[in-house]
DNA sequence: CCCCCCCC
């Protein structure tokens, strides 16, 4: 818990007996006499509390209920203006306010860690000097934040991420306030609705160009991939962009895989009925149908031939490879109208794009590692944030 | 004594 008096705040830890003792009765907001806790030296890596110290409670701990009229503070903010995050260090926690210019719509997703379905939501905060940082909230709170009236967002205890840049995300021990009644958010908002609104902003988040920006966010058009010699150098190199499907070929679209979990190693038709893997040198009597495609995608200023693997080529034509086999050998049209359908239609691609050497010649080839659906919305901030650079850059 | 805090 973080305390707070007149005078300054602490955190205060309780673990295991103290946390059964006094947990039921310890509120946010309200206000206690604690005595009897050991003090040690803060770790400033876990909090940016205003104070070298924390508190940490035993059994000699007292709490109670203080019904006594005060005038304790009920936050203490040690707000960081969003031009200082890029000088920060990763991982630092600290409070910032800002305006909620957009929030994103409530997305799920898996944590690596825990293989856990958590549900969050992106929001856009933007402050008076003209920087805008991606903000990240989680579970119950990132399902009911309401953006609509861009409120002014204040959060103690952010933490700083370097992904595509800048970008915060809030912390189980982080506090989100929105509109807080303080004279930072009155007068953030008197700036927001007096120009601050369509004032050109700088993102700190999902920067464009440079390099050093995350991979997911280094969006290019193929041009400028090839002008840049993407995949030239002894490591893969990765890019984002947006192109259409302009064909795919039928011819060698599939293969039959080894049925062993995670395999997927071509198999030999013994053509008496078993399927042999080399790669696990046993024979079975099935196999399963893998994709593996290639295609010609476009954009604006090229084309380019890629290869494209289960997963996402299963996306690309909107069926199995299990239906495809199937139809390829039962359905001959319904197999056809598969390739047509995918033809002329848009996709956001991450692309992998490294130097491959065979029978001593070398060339380029670009791997599909993710597509999905084009998002009207983030693809079109794109575009607005590109035409600001180039209006105000030229 | 925690200090994991998620994804891309």
């Amino acid at each position: 818990m973080d305390l707070l008096d007149e005078s300054g705040e602490i955190r205060a830890t309780a673990f295991n007996e103290q946390v059964d003792k006094f947990m039921d009765m310890i509120e946010v907001d309200k206000v206690y006499f604690i005595s009897g806790c050991t003090l040690k030296t803060a770790n400033k890596q876990y909090s940016n509390l205003n104070n070298d110290y924390e508190m940490t409670f035993n059994k000699m701990t007292e709490v109670t209920p203080c019904h006594e009229a005060s005038d304790i503070p009920t936050m203490q903010f040690n707000f960081v203006p969003l031009d200082q995050l890029e000088s920060l260090e990763k991982d630092t926690i600290l409070d910032i306010i800002g305006v909620c210019k957009e929030a994103m719509d409530v997305a799920s997703i898996t944590s690596k860690a825990s293989g856990k379905e958590l549900r969050k939501r992106d929001v856009q905060v933007v402050d008076d000097t003209n920087r805008e940082v991606r903000l990240t909230l989680w579970g119950r709170q990132a399902e009911n934040f309401d953006g609509t009236q861009q409120p002014v967002l204040a959060v103690k205890g952010a933490k700083l991420s370097d992904f595509n840049g800048r970008s915060l995300s809030l912390l189980s021990s982080s506090t989100l306030q929105i509109n807080p009644d303080i004279r930072e958010a009155h007068k953030l908002k008197g700036w927001f609705d007096n120009g601050g609104n369509t004032a050109e902003t700088v993102n700190l988040s999902n920067q464009r160009g440079g390099g050093s920006a995350g991979m997911g966010s280094n969006f290019k058009t193929f041009g400028e991939a090839k002008l840049e010699n993407l995949g030239s150098g002894d490591q893969a190199d990765y890019y984002t962009t947006k192109a259409s499907v302009v064909l795919i070929r039928k011819e060698n679209c599939l293969y039959s895989a080894c049925p062993s979990d995670g395999c997927n190693k071509k198999v030999v038709d013994m053509n008496n009925g078993l399927y042999r893997c080399e790669k696990c040198n046993r024979e079975y009597d099935s196999f399963n149908w893998r994709l593996m495609l290639s295609a010609n995608l476009a954009d604006i200023s090229d084309n380019q031939w890629v290869t494209v693997f289960q997963d996402q080529a299963e996306m690309l034509l909107g069926t199995t490879s299990s239906e495809l086999g199937f139809m390829r050998e039962n359905s001959p049209d319904k197999f056809q109208n598969i390739f047509t359908d995918a033809a002329f239609k848009n996709f956001s691609f991450k692309l992998r794009v490294k130097m491959e050497t065979y029978n001593d010649e070398s060339r380029l080839k670009t791997t599909v590692v993710a597509c999905s659906p084009l998002e009207p919305k983030e693809y079109n901030r794109r575009l607005i944030s590109e035409i600001k650079q180039m209006a105000g850059q030229s």
